[in-house]
DNA sequence: ATTATTGATGTAAGCGCTTACAAATGGGGT
DNA sequence: ACCCCATTTGTAAGCGCTTACATCAATAAT
C-alpha cells in the first residue's frame, strides 16, 4: 500500500493485455472489429486497472466528441428546464453527452458560450431563438458545428428550427382574452430587445387585438426581465394606469406569477377584477393561486425533437430541417369574464 | 466567397505574425513572458484569424482544464439552483469554468458522471452530499481530482464540506413546531437511502421530538421522491392517518409545496386545520399561500464558499477543509399554534 | 501445391497545444 | 573589450488517443 500508482493510459492497458494499443482502442470503439478471445483479455485488462480513456486525447484524435452543447439564456428560473431534460435525455439514449451553459440573455456572453463550447469539441449546438450576429454563423460553419434553434419557428428563417410559433401561440391566447369581453388589455412582456421569443408574444397580442377591431396601439405594455419580484413590480405600474386594464396579459409564467402576487398585496381580487395570464405552463402555473391560464408548450416534446434533429445533422443525415411544435391554451382560473 | 477555410490552428497564427508557435501560446498564457511588439503583432493575427485555441489540446499539453465538475442530483426543482448559480460566478470570478450534470439521485449514474467529468479534464468537483462508495474517491485521488462536499456539514467526515448540519437546522424548526403546541407531527421526508441530507433532516425532527419528551416512534414518516405531486400524495396518505397529525414537516419546500397543493384539494385550511412547514426557503416558498415556514438556507454563500474552497484545493493553496454555513428558521404563515 | 482473399493485429503518424531547454540578444560591471 | 546574466524567442518533445496502412496468418479458390 501507499504506492502512489497515477492513472493508467491505453499503453498500461495495451501491455497488460499483451497486444497494441491500436487493439485496445479497437475494443473500445469497435468491439467487433477485434476477435473474442483478445477482447476479453483487453477487457479484463481495463477492468483490473480501472482505465477511463481521456476524453481530450480521444477527441484530439478522433475530431468527434459525441458532445452537444446548448447555450440557454438562463437557468434562474424553470422556463427552460424541462426542454433542456428531454433534449438531454433523447441525447443520452443516442450516445451523446449534453453541456449546458447559460448566457443570462446577453449576446456578447452568448457568443463567448458558443466559442467555448466549439473550442471543447462540440459536435452540435443547441441555441435558442434566432436573434443573433450573423458572424457567429460563420464561425459555427467555419468549424463546421451544426446548430439548430428551439424555442421557435420561423420557417422562413434559413436556420433550421424546431419550436412553435410565438406570435400565433399568444395571439389565439389573446383571442380568448378578448373573448371573454376584456377591452383594457396590457401586457408585461420579457425584454424584447434581441430576443425573439418575447417580441413574437407582444406581435401576437397586438394581432388579435387588430383582429378583432381594437385599437392595437392602446395595449399597456411593459418590458421588465423574467424574475417573478420584476412582474410584481410592472404589475403594480399597470394598475395605476388609468384606465385601469382588466386583462393583464404577461410574457411567460414567471412574470405572471410576480403579477399574480402583487396582487395579492393590492388587494386586487384575480380574476374577478382583473384576469392574468401567463405562458409556457410550466409547473409554477399549476401551484399558484389561482391557477394561470396560460399557453401550453409540449416542452418535452420539443426537446426530443431537437435532440433527433440535431443529432441527425450532426451525423450527416439531415441537412437540418425545420419543426414545428403544436402548442395550445390551457383554462384554467386566472381568466374571466370582463365583468360589465 | 465560397472558398472553405477551415479552423486556423497555432500554427497558422505563428505563421502569420512571423512568430513561433511557443511564443503565440504564450502571448495567449502568459503575456507578460513576451514583449509588447511581438504581442501586439500576434494578437493582430489571432484577431484577423478568428482564432480560437483548442480546447483537448490546451488540457492534453497543460495538464489543466481549469473546468470544474459538479454533479448534483437533480436539475428538475430549483433546489441547487441558486446554490449552483452563486458556486458558478464564484468559479467565473476566478478563470474557472464550471460543468454540470445530474445524476438523477442514482449512485450508478453519479459514478459515472464523476468517471466523465474527470476524463474530461476536470481540475476539481463538487459532490453532493457524502454517502458514496470509497473507491469513488480512491479513483478521484488516483487521478489526483480533488472534490469537495456541498450541502453539508460533518466536520467528523474525513472529506472537506461546505454546508450546513441539515440535522440541527431541522431540529430547530422543529422545536418551533413542538413549542407551537404540537404533539402529533407527521414527516413527509424525500427518500433517505444514499441521502444524508435527508437522513439528517428526518433525525433533527427525531431529536426534537425526544428533546422535547415526545415519544420520537410517534412522528408518522412517509418517504416520497422530490416533486410537487409526491408531496401532494403524501399529505393525503398522512391526513388519512388516525389521529391526524396537526402539523406536516416537509423535507423541502417542493414537497411542502405538494402538501399545500393538496390541502386545498382536499378543503383542509392551513394552518388553521394543519400546518406545514418546507426546507430550503427557495423561491416557491414565498409563492404558495399560505407562504412556507420553512429553515433558509443561505445557497449563494454556501455556493461562493464552496467555490472558492475548491479552487484553493486544485491551486494547491488548501487541504481542503470544512465550513459550516448558518441556517435560520424563517417563519412565515404555514405554521400555526395548535388550537385547543 | 500455389495464389488470392479475408480478417485480426501491429506500426506509426499525427491531432493542436504547452513547456523544458537551447539559442540569441542586449545591457551592465570590470 | 570581455564576460555574465537576464530577457526574449525558437526548437522540439511529448500529452493519450485514433486510424490509415502494413503485416501476417488462415482459409478458400484454382
Amino acid at each position: 500500500m501507499g504506492k502512489t500508482r497515477s492513472a493508467p493510459t491505453l499503453n498500461d492497458v495495451a501491455k497488460a493485455a499483451g497486444v497494441s494499443t491500436a487493439t485496445v482502442s479497437r475494443c473500445l470503439n469497435s468491439p467487433d472489429r477485434v476477435i473474442e478471445a483478445t477482447r476479453q483479455r483487453v477487457m479484463q485488462a481495463v477492468e483490473s486497472l480501472g482505465y477511463t480513456p481521456n476524453f481530450a486525447a480521444r477527441v484530439m484524435a478522433a475530431k468527434r466528441s459525441f458532445t452537444i452543447g446548448a447555450i440557454i439564456p438562463t437557468m434562474d428560473n424553470a422556463i427552460f428546464a424541462r426542454g433542456l431534460q428531454a433534449f438531454q435525455d433523447q441525447l443520452r439514449e443516442d450516445g451523446y453527452t449534453l453541456l449546458v451553459s447559460s448566457s443570462a440573455y446577453d449576446p456578447e456572453a452568448e457568443r463567448e458560450q458558443i466559442r467555448t463550447l466549439v473550442a471543447r469539441g462540440a459536435d452540435g449546438l443547441l441555441l435558442i431563438g434566432h436573434a443573433r450576429d450573423a458572424e457567429i454563423y460563420e464561425y459555427l460553419e467555419r468549424h463546421q458545428v451544426p446548430s439548430l434553434v428551439a424555442w421557435s419557428y420561423e420557417p422562413e428563417a434559413q436556420r433550421p428550427s424546431v419550436g412553435f410559433s410565438n406570435a400565433d401561440a399568444m395571439c389565439e391566447l389573446a383571442q380568448c382574452v378578448i373573448a371573454a369581453g376584456h377591452r383594457r388589455i396590457a401586457m408585461i412582456s420579457g425584454i424584447t430587445e434581441g430576443n425573439d421569443r418575447a417580441q413574437g408574444r407582444v406581435e401576437g397580442v397586438r394581432r388579435a387585438m387588430a383582429d378583432s377591431g381594437l385599437d392595437a396601439n392602446t395595449l399597456a405594455l411593459v418590458e421588465t426581465d423574467y424574475e417573478i419580484e420584476k412582474g410584481a413590480e410592472a404589475f403594480r405600474r399597470l394598475m395605476a394606469f388609468f384606465p385601469r386594464p382588466t386583462a393583464v396579459m404577461c410574457g411567460n409564467d414567471v412574470l405572471a406569477a410576480g403579477a399574480l402576487r402583487e396582487a395579492g398585496r393590492l388587494g386586487i381580487r384575480v380574476p374577478e377584477q382583473v384576469s392574468v395570464t401567463g405562458f409556457d405552463d410550466i409547473e409554477l402555473a399549476e401551484i399558484v393561486s389561482p391557477a394561470l391560464t396560460t399557453v401550453h408548450v409540449p416542452h418535452r416534446e420539443m426537446g426530443r425533437k431537437a435532440a433527433r434533429e440535431l443529432t441527425a445533422m450532426v451525423e450527416g443525415k439531415s441537412e437540418g430541417r425545420s419543426i414545428c411544435i403544436g402548442t395550445k391554451v390551457v383554462n384554467r382560473c386566472s381568466l374571466a369574464e370582463q365583468p360589465g
